[in-house]
DNA sequence: ATATATTTGCATCGTAGTTGCAATTTATTT
DNA sequence: AAATAAATTGCAACTACGATGCAAATATAT
């Protein structure tokens, strides 16, 4: 777990800063991998209503705070982006998804790579999902 | 449009010949991009019940005639997958999807880079999703 | 043509995404 | 420190997709 204060940390973004969010920044800071609507809720004892967490996803997301993660089950999935700042972590890191635990987890020691696209497409953002199994579960 | 017959296609596939299923099978060929539940409904007419193309759409990739395409908003993506044959076209494509007019495209000229996992994990498939601005749009 | 196997549509349920609004909470001002 | 202004929260409500059971319809095999 990150040593960071999450009233100095969402002050220095420039929000308010409520109960909710200082508990689901918690969470991720807490947790190392992706993290659904679902999961939040529970790791919150249900303290928060779902609109609220889904709100919050949304402005963490708009403040660069956490990122989207595409999946294939139609369950939006998030992770801390920017505070990961060690040696060697890329901001443009990809994602592993375990079959076998379910879970998403970021590798940060893992750049995206470039790619050559057709003429007439221009790139702005990659994201790179590789499934498999998983350190643990192996 | 490719020339494929899909009754011929559907019963080298192994299996039965339905009307919803040439239908929806016909909109695939038709379209060069990824296609939503919704869009598929709505191309079809609306003839077809949303639950049969939930399912035909879970047959077709358990068959591996089309595949499911991660993606960030919570809507599955499907696309065709072995009928492009032509040269050059990599079944182990990339996807792009356009910010301006919404649609996930199918390169199948870039080929997924191999990426190097930390040790621990095994890699089974790699998904890449390009975000920017398409050729049509630029 | 009949029998068997599979698929379809309908009903239905669960869950996620989304918005409006009044009550509450946070920040600012005096 | 209290009053005011601004933003957030929870609730209700609605839409849409994912998913399953089942009887009716359709496709295949005999």
């Amino acid at each position: 777990m990150l040593e960071i204060d999450t009233v100095v940390f969402l002050k220095s973004m420039g929000v308010y800063i409520t109960d909710a969010r200082r508990m689901i920044l918690s969470v991720f800071l807490e947790k190392e991998n992706a993290l659904t609507q679902a999961e939040i809720l529970r790791f919150t004892n249900e303290a928060i209503d779902r609109v609220t967490i889904w709100r919050t996803l949304d402005l963490f997301v708009s403040k660069g705070i956490i990122h989207a993660i595409p999946s294939m089950d139609s369950l939006a999935r998030y992770a801390l982006l920017q505070t990961k700042n060690k040696a060697g972590c890329f901001n443009n890191h990809l994602h592993f998804m375990c079959d076998n635990c379910g879970k998403t987890i970021c590798l940060d020691t893992v750049q995206v790579p470039s790619i050559t696209l057709p003429a007439g497409f221009m790139s702005k953002q990659t994201e790179v999902i590789v499934k498999g199994t998983c350190k643990n579960c192996k």
